[in-house]
RNA sequence: CGGGGUGUGGCCCAGCUCGGUUUAAGGCGUCUGGUUUGGGACCAGAAGAUCGAGAGUUCGAAUCUCUCCACCCCGACCA
């Protein structure tokens, strides 16, 4: 059995949270509070996520810009909501080049106020819509929490801003986009909730936010992306406006939305075991690792050539490593891959090249098969797919099982998992569900947005209820 | 911003209550040499620390006092 040093899930989540990032060299503390140093194999995972995402958006007609990390304040302040919500959390400017600023700089918590402005000189006429377009960037936001890839000060992310003719249209691309995120967590085997926020949790600024909701492994809620149609608050405020083709200005209907590496932390959270990580193919750095095994030059020389073959064949259809490294034992390598969630692992000794073989462990269910080296390709397409649908199943069978149906406040209890409840929606108790509980509506998914709850009766306030609603603690 | 905790070689940490056999201990890691290699190898040797910072008390401070700083955890704020 594989030793190591991290802590039991079952004993403190967060420790453990923490020992696998250590442990994975996914990421270093930094000596800036609150920011973390992403480092090589964390930061891969990233590009992963962002390569599929990216060419995800580009098929869809989506365009890549870039827009400054400073923001002038003043265009910050602009829309009352969005200020509200931001002012807070605001890094701000206040000298450069040795003097002080008259015009205060903040660097972008999200960047609505820094590209509308422009949008207004770009759009003229209904002719100029659709824009669409996506930046690549990172924001800051000073979180009194940071947790790492949850919630740093400084992370990176895409965040798309739109402009359309129509509010049908926009509300449209809401829901396009938020069903790309949901893709976008399956191709990282983790199923998500889909659906709208509550009026307290949408975005500061929009008129809806729509959500991708993971559960993750200690029973919380991550919110993995967002989309938001933000109506005509913001055009009012910058001006985009367009000369429509009855020959009158009209104000354009803005979305924006957004994915960050907090998905990172959702993927940790919601696959990792007491072994560390455990990664999906689709964005695992190493998809597949080979351990050569020798006792003497001889075998050595052997093994090492058997190895080259394979790895060669499968570097063609696979990110493949083989750990050369001298002076450790097979062991010591078998458990450093299997903290950092290799989802394959090759083993192969003078037993596999005498037999023609592979001895091929599954990191997903800690199995360990031999295959004939004939049957490898076939055998490890196979694999892939099934450690893909296995962790996917494993996520959604523990998400189904853990959401737990409510009548009233007086059944919220310590349990692990969400609860459903029907609810007013209204704000006010919402407000005393976190202050008392601290547990906050997550998402209202569609299935239940298009029928009656389940309870005519409010969870909370005994009033009329509206929906059934999800309702957890969240990162 | 409230509550709690922690700062000692690259990492984990003992020592602090009760100041002096401590030349600051141990484990991991690193380096050198050798033997090893199918689930975190072993032996021998070596390097590596202004004990978070400053001030004070004292013959003497990692240890006591004061001030400051940093980080972590639990909340409130949020992606």
């Amino acid at each position: 059995m594989a030793k190591n040093n991290i802590t039991k899930q079952a004993d403190n989540f967060p420790q453990w949270y923490q020992d696998v990032i250590r442990e994975a060299e996914l990421a270093d503390n930094s000596e800036v509070r609150g920011c973390g140093i992403v480092r090589p194999y964390g930061l891969k995972i990233w590009e992963l996520i962002k390569a599929e995402l990216n060419r995800r958006l580009e098929d869809d007609g989506v365009e890549n810009v870039y827009f400054p990390i400073f923001v002038p304040l003043e265009n910050l302040m602009a829309e009352k909501d969005h200020v509200k919500g931001f002012a807070p959390e605001l890094a701000i400017v206040t000298h450069g080049g040795g003097e002080e600023l008259v015009n205060k700089l903040a660097v972008r918590p999200t960047s609505e106020a820094a590209m509308y402005k422009t949008y207004a000189r770009w759009i003229q006429s209904y002719k100029d819509l659709p824009l669409r377009l996506n930046q690549w960037a990172n924001v800051v936001r000073w979180e009194k929490r940071p947790r790492a890839f949850l919630r740093w000060s400084e992370f990176l992310w895409q965040e798309g801003h739109t402009v359309f003719v129509s509010e049908d249209e926009a509300r449209l691309e809401v829901d396009k986009i938020l069903n790309i995120y949901s893709d976008i967590y399956k191709f990282m085997a983790l199923p998500a909730f889909i659906g709208r926020k509550s009026e307290s949790e949408k975005f500061a600024g929009a008129v809806m936010t729509k959500t991708t909701e993971i559960m993750v492994k200690d029973g919380k809620a991550v919110q993995g992306a967002t989309s938001h149609y933000l109506g005509t608050n913001f055009a009012k405020v910058f001006d985009v406006k367009f000369l429509g083709a009855d020959g009158k200005f009209h104000l354009g209907h803005q979305n924006s939305w957004g994915l960050s590496w907090r998905s990172v932390g959702a993927l940790i959270m919601g696959h990792g075991d007491d072994n560390g990580l455990r990664l999906p193919p689709n964005v695992a750095p190493v998809q597949v690792v080979i351990i050569p095994i020798y006792k003497n030059d001889e075998s050595k020389e052997a093994v090492m050539l058997y190895c080259e073959n394979i790895k060669n064949d499968l570097a063609k259809s696979y990110r493949v490593k083989t750990d050369e490294r001298e002076d450790l034992s097979p062991g010591f390598k078998f458990n450093y891959w299997e903290v950092r969630g290799v989802p394959l692992r090759l083993e192969i000794g003078l037993k596999e090249v005498e037999s023609k073989s592979v001895s091929v462990f599954r990191r997903d269910k800690e199995t360990k098969e031999l295959i004939n080296l004939s049957e490898l390709k076939t055998s490890l397409e196979n694999l892939m797919l099934d450690i893909h649908n296995n962790l996917y199943q494993q996520a959604k069978d523990f998400a189904d099982s853990h959401i737990y149906r409510i009548e009233s406040l007086d059944e919220i209890d310590g349990r692990l998992g969400w609860f459903e409840a029907s609810w007013s929606e209204d704000p006010e108790s919402e407000k005393m569900l976190k202050e008392k509980y601290s547990m906050v509506s997550r998402v209202l998914v569609p299935e239940n947005e298009n029928k009656a709850p389940k309870n005519k009766k409010c969870f909370i306030t005994g009033k009329q209820a509206k929906h059934d609603w999800y309702f957890a603690k969240s990162y």
